[in-house]
Parts: C-alpha cells; structure tokens; sequence
RNA sequence: GCCGCCGUAGCUCAGUGGUAGAGCGCAUCCUUGGUAAGGCUGAGGUCGGCAGUUCAAUCCUGCCCGGCGGCACCA
C-alpha cells in the first residue's frame, strides 16, 4: 500500500496544469461565460490563511463552473499603492517600489503553491504603470464631464499616516488604519462627484439580488436617501447678515408643521457664528459644544444643550405666530441645511429639548384611537401612524398625504420646495503621498487647472522619489513638479497629490477582461466577461470599496467604456479565520506553536512547551500578528500539504461564519485525505461487471448519486461545508463496502462511486482528485473532466424504512417498498406483531400513511 | 434605540414538518513491518426557553433569553 505523498503529488499536478495552460481564459462564444473574481490582495509579501480561504473559496466556484461547461475568467492582480510600502521605506531605507515587486514576487509564488485554478496571464499590479497610466486616462475623461472637482474642504486629516482621509475612512474619529485620533484641516482638495449618482446608486441595489441583504443594507443606509422639504423661515424682525433670506431648515416631516415649537440651529451654523460675534454668551456656549468628544458613546449620552438666540421666525403657514431661534448641539451642520424646525410632540430629540427648556409641545399627528380633546404625549415623541389635527388644512389627513398637502403649500407659497437629501458626501480622493496613481493635471497660472492630454500620458512616478520622510515625496521632488501648461506653454507646476488607493480597486475587475488593452478597459473583451458573477471578499469592504467600485462603473458605462452598470452581479462575503489566544501569567501572548494541549475527558489544559508553565486559554479571535494567533500557512502546506490546508478552511464552517482553525481540525483533514487515497488505491484495476447488479451494489449505486445530487446543490448554493460533510460520510459509506471481497457488481459500483468522487473533490482537493483520478483511469487531467451528473430515479431508495408511532411517539418500524400505497402499509403495520402488542386495549382512531416517510397511529 | 445573523454532542458545525448526524475531542479494545501511524467499538443530545398551529415541531408562527455584527442625535 503506497502512502499518499503531497510533497511529490502536488507540484507534480501544478506543473501538469501550467503545461497545459489548463487555466487560460477564453473567449468562446460558444460556451457560456463565468468570472470569478477574489478581492485583489495587498503585497505584504506573506500569504494568511484568511487569504487561504479567500482563494480557496473562489476556487472552488472557478473549478466547478469550468467542470459545468463554463468559459472561466479567474485572474489574480495586486493592489499595490498604499502607505505600508512608505512606512517600510521610513522604517528600513527600503524604497516602496523594489519593496512591493519583491512582496508580490513572494506572494505569487505562495498563491501558486494553493494550487489555484487562476489565469497567470493577466497578472497585473496597481503600481504597474501601464495600469495607472489608464486610470488617469479614466479619470480625465471624468474631469471633462464634470464628475471629478477640486475644492477647499474641511478634510480628516491622519496626524500618523500625514495624510487626508475619506469620511469612509474614519471609524470612531480615528483613521481606519493608523488609528489615530483625526484632525480636522482646511485643505485644497481632489473630489469624485458620487452624489450625482447616489440616487442610481440606491435604485440599483434592488437588482443585486445575489447580494447579501446584509451588505445592501449596510449601502443603503451609507448613502442615506430621504424624501423630504427644504424651506425658509422669514424673520419677524430685522434679519441678520448670515441669514438675510432667513433660515433654510430641512425636514422629513412637513406634515407636523402646525405642531412647530422652535427653529434650531447647529452651533457652527453661519447664523451663530454672526450672533457669537456680538454676544459674548452665545459665543461661550458654541465653544462648549466643541468640547464634547465625538465618539458614539460620548454622542448617545450627552445631554441635549441649547442656547436662545433672542431672534424670532414666523411661521410659514401663520406670519402672526412666532417661533424662537434657537442654537442646539444636537443639530449637525454638515446634514441638510444644518438647521432644522423642532416639532417636539413627534420627534423624540426635539421633545428631550423642548421639555428640558420649558418649551410649548403640541401632537398634531392623533394616534388611532386617541381622544383628539385630551391626547397629549408624555416623555416620549409619537412617531406611529396616525390622522392630522390641530393643523388647518391639513386636518383629517394621514401622514403622507399631509406631508404632500404641506409641500406643495410651502411651494405654493415660493418659500422653498421638496428635496431628497442624502447623507452620502462626494468622495475626497487626494492623498498627500508619493506612493499613488499621480493625479494628471497641471497647475497654470493663466489657464487655471488643466488636464494633461491624453497623448502625455501616463503621469509616471519619478523612480528616485526619496521616501525617507513624512510627507509627499513627489512634493518634495526636485523635478516633477516643474513642467508647462498644455495650452499656453507657459511655466506651471504639476498636481503632487495622488489618488486614494480605493480608485486603484474601483475598477481592476474591468481592466482583467484585457490587461494589455490600449484603453482603460477593452470594450469587447469586457463585453464578453462583465458583469463579475461571483465576487467574493470580506463583509469589510461592504460600503467602501463595493460603493466606489458600483459607482465608478456607473461612471465608465456613462463614458462608453462599459455595457454593464453594476460590477458585481454575485457577491459572497466571507467570515474570518480565527484561533484561539494563549497567555502567559504575565499577560504575554504566545503563539499556537509555544503550546501544548492536553484533554481529559471534557477538561483541556494547557501548557508551555518549554517550560510546563501554565498557560491560560483566552477566547477565540481574527488571527492577528499583535495576538500572535496566527498559523502561518506555508508551514501548514510543509506537514499537511495544501489539499488538507485547503479542505479544512472549507469544510469547518459555512463560507460566510468565521472558522476556527485548530490543529485538530486539519489533521482530521489530513487523515481524510489519506483515507481518500487508501479507498481509491485499494481499487483493483479490474472494473467488474457493469451490466449486473446485487443488493450492495445497487445500495452503494443509490448512495454515489445522492452523493452527486447534494455535493452538486452544496456548492451552487455556497453551503461547501455541508457537501464536504457528505463526502465524509460517503467515505465510511464506501468503506462499509470494500473492494476485496466484492463481487463483480459491487466492483463496478465502487468503480462509478469511484469516478464520481474523485470528480467531486476537485474543487476542495484538486491535486489528490488528479491522483485519485489517474487511478481509477478517468482519463485525460481531471481539469478538463466534466462534472458527474445523477439519476433521479437513484436518488431514492428502492426499500423504505418507515417509522412506526403511536400518538407520535416512535413503536417500531417497519420497511416497505418505496412508492408503496399507504391503503398497503397500513395493513402491514396493523399486522406487525410488535405494534399489535404496542396496541393492546387502545382503540385505534385513526391511522396517517405519509408515503415513503411514516406512518402515525392514533389511538385511545 | 433600530436592523440583521446565530443558538443542535465537550468543541466546530451539517440536517429535516415524520428513525437526531459528521469531523475533532473523550473512553475501551486491537494492531506494533503504514508506526511522532492505522483500525474496531462505545459513551455523550429536553436540538436556548415558553406558548401556539399540527396526527406529529429541532424544523412553521409568536413571545422571551443569550451571543455576534451593522447603523445611530441624519431632522
């Protein structure tokens, strides 16, 4: 008996593939497309197992359509720019671009050893200039169609990475990567106009149906989109400077306009700066709202502060009825108009304030059933259904058509009109760093900013940009700034900032369809491969990358560069990979290697293996370097080889919940592999006797094709974890039928079974399904093997075992034909002796066959 | 607070309106020329709780409890 040797095997069946360019995309029109995209890794240079299970994921979709017929795109590329390659030129001398290439040479060469089923050919990296030489030509097509502004803006400022980030990019007032606390800085800045799109960007979720409710849920709520009016409230005196039209309000709620208490405004709103300016306590209470953190646990419990302007508004629908102005920290400028109309009785906000400044409340929305001459609400605002009241015109309404009644009234009345506001801001996409797609304009000082054309292009990076220091690099160039204006000739100076990294990987997934393309993207190349159908990634890119990606795509197909307005037809977002933690006494992490587990019974204990120390178990966790929980996946490829590795990331846990690596785990992986080939090699070659079948036979035929029916379904149905449970028990399945011994029908059903699994591991195993496949001589490479199909009429068994109740608790059983009548089961079971004896001195009722289930016995 | 997901063996998870399953772990035994390995057998479950629908509920419905995630003064 030869053991099954990975180490030789497997690089032996990679080699087989790459000579036989088995993963070449093509396109054939005359099969239907796949493409199966990963997201893109960055080059740290070291593969992680969530990278493992990431790929091997996607590999097990690429593999199986290739196998349904499919014409299969399934490349790797590189999202290469960023700040790790800066801060490892601050931290070691190392300049990013020779760091990066040698991350990605490293990188590849470990992705080549998973064994994927990828199309090396169209390899590209982000850095690449050929790659961002297109992006600028993109985005200059963009800047002419008004897409692409530059302004002053307030921006997030990462104090650590020195550089401007996306709202996106800030998670708790805290840089998203470094972590830093962000400041807040006026600066001349690069923006993508995304909100002109936000409305699309909303519709078009509904026809993402093969998308996580989850992840459009996530985007929806990002984008923030609602209905609502944007009026003005006149003064009642003399207006101030800041507000000579008066005050610009928004609200959702128009139809509570006659239960108006106060107008509020934020305290950086223009107004309040003017009031401060002259009233030195307006001007102390905005400073205090400055000084409230802005985390979301400080937000949730500040307390509801507010200052009287003294100022009065009319109401729009009343000019002798008066509102106060009012300033309150809970009102943020930078939403809507920055300025709101309270209407406490049905706003739970505005009734916290109004009730802690004495102000009036009065319902005008009368819940079902309320008394409309004593209704009245407490602390809390009523936000439900409900009938207009105490509101002029619009008494008697409900809420919507109140809300339209209010509308077209303030239009009416050429006091302001119904608007949709979106909490999605325009996407800041400059970055002051010098490892990034340069953005290709140029400054002049007589024709004012300018595209570079299109014939000097690419814009590329300087290769001596000295990176030692924080800051740009390219700012800091002796050279590259300096050039001449495109349409004057004159002296001008190039933009130095370059373009956010989410750019690079907004539309990569285009530039596969033909990496080599003259243009951005080929049009009929992607024509043929666009839309991806099965992107797959981690829950968090849900709102940053996969928004840009749509909207980008949105913005090349309203360029002509694209048929498809959505990237992404199928999304599938994966959980982690976790490990437990280990710790010493003194708090110190120790990795998995430093620790060895013993059990007894139910109690695991652990200790040092150096020293017998003991050591606590901490929780389960994402692998991370600071934890030290991490297994390293080469080292796992070295002792298990990379079928184990891969089967053990799938097979523990449904792709989208995180899976806990244990050592166990794959070990028992590794023993199935074995196990695998022991069955396989212990097939004689002597096929049997096709023609003739016997009672484990047609057992063991009747098992392969419900196994080919659920792996089949398991994998269409992302559910891997759950057709690798089948193969498992098929396994002892077919052990319980061996070869020796058997007779020449069971010969040639293990021969079929034999066939069908080695086809069915593929995906998960791909190098010992080769091997398993040359052994029961498949013929050809399994990779151009087809897919084992079923037949229904196998799926069933020919015998049924039919559980017998009584009152629904189980008595016996008993087997009947399958399709048997139930008129015929129901006299088989009445004459069983055993249930007779269940039955004596009751009195039968009623007796339900369900066909080929069961059978249940009512009696008294 | 709102929305979503999850709760099945010690652990990680399949599963189904009708006989509760797998891997790991655990226990007994066998093997000791696959050997830092292999095999046999076994124990272990109020399917989170309560109610409802049903002949029958782990599965459907409702409520509750627990865990995880997202959003959150967005007017």
């Amino acid at each position: 008996m030869a053991r099954y040797n990975p180490k030789e095997t497997e690089p032996k069946w990679r080699d087989a593939w790459a000579s036989a360019d088995a993963f070449r995309a093509r396109e054939d029109a005359s099969k239907p497309k796949y493409y199966v995209l990963e997201m893109f890794p960055y080059p740290s240079g070291r593969l992680h197992m969530g990278h493992v299970r990431n790929y091997a994921l996607g590999d097990v979709i690429a593999r199986y359509k290739r196998a349904r017929g499919f014409s299969v795109l399934h490349p790797m590329g590189w999202d290469a720019f960023g700040l790790p390659a800066e801060n490892a030129a601050m931290e070691r001398g190392v300049e990013p671009k020779g760091w990066t290439y040698d991350n990605i040479a490293r990188m590849r060469a470990e992705l080549k050893e998973l064994g994927l089923s990828i199309d090396w050919s169209r390899e590209f990296a982000t850095c690449d200039v050929e790659y961002y030489g297109q992006q600028q030509a993109w985005f200059l097509e963009l800047f002419k169609r008004g897409l692409v502004y530059r302004r002053e803006a307030t921006v997030n400022w990462d104090p650590v990475d020195q550089t401007v980030l996306a709202n996106e990019q800030v998670v708790d007032g805290k840089g998203w990567r470094s972590g830093a606390v962000v400041e807040k800085r006026k600066l001349s800045q690069w923006f993508l106009r995304i909100t002109q799109y936000a409305d699309q960007l909303v519709d078009d979720l509904a026809q993402l149906d093969r998308w996580p409710e989850k992840v459009r849920t996530m985007q929806e709520n990002w984008i923030g989109r609602s209905k609502g009016l944007r009026f003005r409230f006149h003064f009642a005196g003399e207006a101030p400077q800041a507000a000579a039209d008066g005050i610009e309000v928004y609200t959702t709620r128009p139809d509570t306009l006659f239960g108006a208490s106060f107008v509020g405004i934020a305290p950086d709103h223009p107004l309040a700066q003017e009031i401060a300016a002259r009233d030195p306590k307006a001007a102390a209470f905005i400073e205090e709202c400055r000084k409230g953190g802005a985390s979301e646990a400080e937000i949730e419990t500040a307390e509801k502060l507010g200052y009287d302007t003294g100022l009065k508004v009319k109401h729009p629908f009343d000019p002798n009825w008066e509102l106060p102005v009012w300033i309150a920290n809970f009102i943020l400028m930078d939403y809507g108009t920055g300025a709101i109309f309270a209407c406490p009785a049905h706003d739970q906000r505005d009734l916290d304030f109004a009730r802690k400044y004495d102000l009036p409340v009065r319902p005008v929305v009368l819940p079902p059933g309320e008394d409309p001459a004593s209704y009245d609400v407490g602390s809390e605002a009523y936000v439900g259904p409900g009938t207009i009241f105490r509101s002029q015109f619009l008494d008697g309404l409900e809420i919507e058509p109140a809300k339209e009644a209010a509308i077209a009234r303030i239009e009416a009345q050429n006091d302001g009109q119904g608007a949709t506001v979106f909490r999605l801001r325009d996407w800041g996409v400059s970055r002051q760093r010098g490892w990034g797609c340069p953005i290709p304009v140029i400054h002049c000082g007589k024709c004012g900013v300018v595209g570079v054309p299109r014939d000097q292009l690419p814009v590329a990076l300087p290769d001596d940009l000295e990176f030692g220091k924080p800051g740009n690099a390219l700012e800091r160039h002796p050279t590259f700034k300096h050039t001449t204006c495109p349409q004057c000739g004159a002296e001008a100076s190039r933009e130095t900032d370059t373009l956010d990294t989410f750019v690079d990987s907004s539309w990569y997934f285009a530039r596969f369809a033909n990496p080599n393309a003259a243009d951005p993207v080929d049009k009929a190349a992607a024509d043929y491969w666009m839309s991806v159908d099965q992107y797959i990634g981690g829950i968090e890119h849900a709102v940053l990358h996969l928004l840009y990606a749509r909207f980008v795509t949105k913005a090349l197909a309203d360029e002509g560069m694209l048929s498809v307005r959505e990237p992404f037809a199928g999304l599938f977002t994966q959980g982690m990979v976790t490990h437990e933690t280990y710790r010493r006494e003194n708090g110190e992490w120790l990795e998995p290697g430093a620790v060895e587990i013993t059990a007894t019974g139910n109690k695991r204990e652990a200790k040092m293996v150096d020293t017998g120390e003991l050591v606590r178990i901490g929780d389960i966790e994402k692998m991370s370097k600071s934890k030290k929980n991490t297994v390293a996946p080469g080292e796992i490829f070295d002792v298990y080889g990379v079928d184990a590795a891969r089967l053990f990331v799938l097979s523990d846990s449904p792709p989208e919940r995180d899976v806990q690596w244990t050592s166990g785990g794959v070990q028992g992986a590794w023993r199935f592999v074995n196990r695998v080939w022991d069955e396989f090699d212990s097939q004689p070659a002597d096929a049997g006797a096709a023609g003739e079948t016997d009672e484990a036979a047609d057992a063991l035929r009747r098992a392969t094709h419900k196994l080919v029916k659920h792996v089949t379904e398991a994998i269409e149905s992302f559910r891997f974890n759950s057709g690798i449970a089948r193969l498992y028990e098929f396994l002892n399945t077919l052990k319980a039928h061996p070869a020796e011994g058997a007779s020449p029908a069971l010969l040639a059903a293990r021969h079929e079974a034999l066939s069908a699994f080695a086809r069915l591991i593929a995906p998960f195993t791909p190098h010992l399904a080769e091997e398993c496949w040359a052994r029961v001589g498949g013929g050809g490479m399994l990779v151009e093997a087809e897919w084992p199909t079923f037949d229904p009429a196998l799926t069933e068994d020919a015998v049924k075992v039919l559980p017998v109740q009584v009152n629904g608790k189980r008595r016996g059983e008993i087997s009947a034909p399958a399709g048997a009548e139930p008129a015929e089961v129901e006299k088989m079971v009445l004459d069983d002796p055993e249930i007779a004896r269940r039955l004596e001195g009751l009195t039968i009722r009623k007796v339900i066959v369900v066909k080929d289930r069961i059978v249940n016995i009512v009696a008294a």
